[in-house]
RNA sequence: GGGCGUGUAGCUCAGCGGUAGAGCAGCGGACUUUUAAUCCGUUGGCCGUGGGUUCGAUCCCCACCGCGCCCA
């Protein structure tokens, strides 16, 4: 029973013994509050003026006792209520059992009424005290709180407690994916759920995590995008689908990136990706007002508004206008790579020497991206890079493809689908081609998908939303961990 | 994977080659409008783990583990 050596835990737990020896409960198992802190902070006047019996729970955290007399705030589900607990007022075993067996940190329920302190606050004046869970594990310091950054990760439940800001942030990511989640079914698009467990993995450049299916005798694929479902479904006649679900990318962490992350994939038949460009901003706007009431947001040092239409650059266009030096700089993606490397000389030295495709990306990726702090969408991707993407008619090395940045952070993706099964399958081909070389990111092979693309798909433009990025930036957390409940981590030492 | 930093009481943190410290929390006492309540008294430690150097290591050295930041 005692596990833990604790001093402090261990007469915590003897609370709890001693209160079963006197017939009282220390794990209640019912006790349903009438009003939660921010009914009773909403409709404080008039419940003062008709003395309206309240009941309410929650967490004891901040206890000064005086004797005969103390306060303490409750936290609830809602915010915190000041109690005052009298002696002369409660039943005098209520108030025993308070005084001797209860701590901070206990669950407990209060009846009484609201009133003002003289000091101002709105508190209730306790007529009955009930200790509903005994805590038996000491909560972190009132003052400094908890921040130790792996320990509030190790037990968010423990953050939870001890730092408010900390539960507003994911009561507003929830409300996020609500917002979107309503406004996009608002338009029309239908919600599904496609596969998390893949045979072939595919739908995005990424290394999967492996796992087994014992009675198949299977090895399986967790999900890195649910794209090529969401199209077979748009073959199948679904003409706007959406899904909000987790992917898995078996690739290292940083503060951008966990292992799991959640995306927003849509898919709208008969749109270009120039359509989904403007309902990728419509969205974006809509969230931030429904769930914000504003356009305009901090994030670190920067300021951005969604508010405005986002400006629209071609990713060439992006480097001349950023990477200094390359201003007038004739760049082209059907140069050969010896031409663009002459091109680069004057204002970049690539550290490999690969096809023009790669070289541009890795130029865009380490002097231009960072740079992307208003909201923009960069227009005119490689097609070398979007195996799954159509081409511009007018250009076959360019795919028809954006992707929205803010902050230096790439936030949303999408592009005109590659809809033409024979072209596929040589872009398949060329994929599996590039893994049997060695690249572990390459998609295989997916002959089903060619398969439904045969039946015909109709032109479709696609798009995909970084869900954990999207509420970073939105409330302002500096790293993915802060808006991911349990954030992997290495087993304790 | 590499570099830098970090790990000491429940929490937040000092410290230092020579008996392990503070504040808060806890425990005992006073106190019926406090809010970092106050006042008096007081308990609490495998100083991340394992080796090494030393008469002696929480401290210096090595390895490992966890966490953070930067880089790949």
């Amino acid at each position: 029973m005692l596990r833990d050596h604790n001093e402090i835990i261990r007469n915590r737990y003897q609370k709890a013994d001693r209160l079963r020896e006197e017939q009282i409960n220390p794990f209640v198992n019912r006790w349903v509050p009438s009003h939660s802190s921010a009914d009773i902070r909403g409709t404080s006047e008039k419940l003062i003026e008709e003395k309206t019996k309240l009941r309410v729970a929650g967490r004891m955290m901040t206890v000064r006792h005086m004797g005969k007399a103390a306060f303490f705030h409750l936290k609830d589900g809602t915010g915190h209520i000041q109690i005052y607990i009298k002696k002369d007022i409660v039943p005098e075993d209520q108030y025993r059992i308070f005084r001797e067996y209860c701590d901070t940190g206990d669950i407990v329920g209060v009846e009484g009424e609201a009133f003002i302190t003289k000091t101002g606050e709105l508190s209730i004046l306790a007529s009955g005290f009930e200790l509903l869970t005994k805590s038996v594990r000491p909560l972190p310091e009132k003052w400094h709180g908890l921040k130790d950054i792996e320990t509030r990760y190790r037990q968010r439940y423990v953050d939870l407690i001890a730092n408010d800001e900390v539960r507003d942030t994911f009561v507003k990511r929830s409300r996020l994916v609500s917002a979107l989640r309503s406004y996009l079914t608002g338009r029309g698009y239908l919600e599904v759920e496609t596969p998390m467990m893949h045979p072939i993995s595919g739908g995005a450049t990424a290394k999967p995590f492996t796992t087994h299916h014992n009675a198949l005798d299977m090895e399986l694929f967790l999900r890195i995008a649910p794209e090529l479902y969401l199209k077979r479904l748009t073959v199948g006649g679904l003409e706007k689908t959406f899904e909000i679900n987790r992917n898995f990318r078996n690739e290292g962490l940083s503060m951008k990136h966990n292992p799991e992350f959640t995306m927003l994939e849509l898919y709208t038949a008969y749109w270009d990706y120039r359509d989904t460009m403007v309902l990728t901003e419509e969205t974006i706007r809509h969230a931030a007002r429904e769930v914000f009431e504003t356009t305009e947001f901090v994030f670190g040092e920067t300021s951005f508004d969604v508010g405005p239409e986002f400006p629209r650059m071609t990713y060439l266009d992006a480097i001349r206008k950023y990477v200094p030096g390359a201003e007038s700089t004739d760049l082209n993606w059907n140069d050969s790579p010896e031409d663009t490397l002459a091109k680069m000389k004057p204002f970049h030295t690539p550290e490999f020497k690969g096809p023009t495709h790669q070289m541009l990306v890795e130029l865009f990726d380490r002097r231009v991206e960072p740079q992307l702090q208003q909201p923009v969408f960069i227009t005119e991707f490689p097609k070398a890079n979007s195996p799954l993407a159509k081409s511009r008619p007018d250009n076959p090395a360019v795919a028809e493809r954006f992707e929205l940045f803010i902050c230096g952070m790439e936030i949303a993706n999408g592009y005109s689908e590659l809809n033409d099964p024979a072209e596929q399958y040589e872009r398949f081909k060329d994929q599996v081609e590039q893994k049997a070389k060695g690249d572990e990111e390459a998609q295989s092979m997916d002959e089903d998908y060619i398969r439904a693309l045969e039946y015909g798909m109709p032109p479709t433009s696609g798009l995909g939303v970084g869900i954990d990025r999207l509420a970073m930036l939105l409330t302002n957390s500096p790293t993915i961990r802060d808006v991911i409940l349990f954030p992997l981590m290495k087993p304790e030492a």
